[in-house]
DNA sequence: TGTACATCAGTGAACGCGCGTTCACTGATGTAC
DNA sequence: TGTACATCAGTGAACGCGCGTTCACTGATGTAC
């Protein structure tokens, strides 16, 4: 499958970029595995070699994935937070959300694909905005202490936890996000 | 790295059981890229060829291992839920210990290498197991209503992110273990 | 107890695959004067 | 405004790698009579 028109011009104008978007869609597509070097070439109709000019390696493109994963993840949860009086809540529900809609991205970016995060300081930079994101909506709860970080933690990993067991396919049969809900919301199990 | 010394019989005597050892130490060392037939044959002092006499192909090798891990994961559940007056939370601490001990074995369960779970009955059956037992600690929680599946799916999910955050190098510099209690007993965070 | 023979569990060589990466190269671009 | 030349972004071919899997085969085992 070939994304891009074929160039009329030698140089390619923004090959980053394509091969960012195209990796992206590999990502969507067939998950983690599926992103490889020579495909995401392949579609933005480039040599294989052409890749290098842009990414030093495998592990570049990867990061630069999930950098961007984790900018739409900060900007998912900060409207989730802005948009509610119930900020933990729909915090949680977006979390899931973001989840169940990009699989691949979101192993890509909590998964083990990329090995030693502290190589980039751009990626950790990014990973801290994303959580303290997280972590200020813990303060501004109301039944609980401000900045208490045992709550902040479980509601974080109660999140991951559930995000996960269902992209594992761990909860068959059953909604995510509005399990989501049962758990932000301590309501009820629908059904 | 060769476990077994050379035969002297043409016969291997155990090869399937040999062969899952060798794939069960490879995942130990290296997680489940790192599962191979060839080197589980090499490792078992065999031709790759033999392993196909065991194991229809690598994938039924991988839901063997996971057969395997379920099993011991049902068991070390079972464990901590008879030991204690607080089998909750001592389940919620085991439950971390298993992912924190074995992490490759824990991601090959619940993770996406076994692709089709539904293909092997053998392998539904003992997850359903060990799903069962971790319903039926909730169902003899003193704080929260017999059965209550809200709180049981909360319970699990929460365990099940604070392992796979610990496992993907989320939660840097803490004791994993430590705060799977403190979030079990909801008592401090330590330090 | 001995023998013919089917069956089973291995061998060893080979297959095709797609991958990441490197190399010498060439076409296009931009800059200095 | 034109030209020499350095630099940049591509090409295309090739490398070695390890993998899963198949094939015709052979050595060992077990069973029927």
């Amino acid at each position: 499958v070939k994304t891009s028109k074929p160039r009329t011009t030698y140089h390619h104008g923004d090959l980053r970029a394509a091969l960012l978007s195209a990796a992206r869609a590999l990502l969507d597509e067939g998950g983690v595995p599926a992103v490889t070097l020579r495909e995401a070439a392949r579609r933005a109709g480039v040599s294989p070699a052409a890749t290098y000019r842009h990414f030093a390696d495998k592990d570049a493109l990867l990061v630069a994935l999930a950098v961007q994963g984790f900018g739409e993840f900060a900007a998912a949860m900060k409207a989730a937070f802005e948009a509610s009086r119930e900020p933990m809540a729909d915090m949680g529900v977006a979390y899931v959300q973001f989840a169940v809609d990009r699989p691949g991205l979101f192993r890509l970016m909590f998964g083990p694909a990329v090995a030693d995060r502290s190589k980039s300081p751009e990626l950790l930079e990014v990973i801290a905005r994303a959580t303290q994101l997280f972590d200020s909506g813990m303060k501004s709860r109301k039944d609980v202490a401000p900045g208490d970080p045992v709550a902040a933690l479980r509601s974080w990993a109660t999140m991951h936890g559930l995000a996960m067991l269902a992209l594992d396919n761990m909860l068959p049969g059953y909604d995510p996000v509005m399990l989501a809900q049962a758990l932000a919301k301590k309501g009820r199990l629908p059904g």
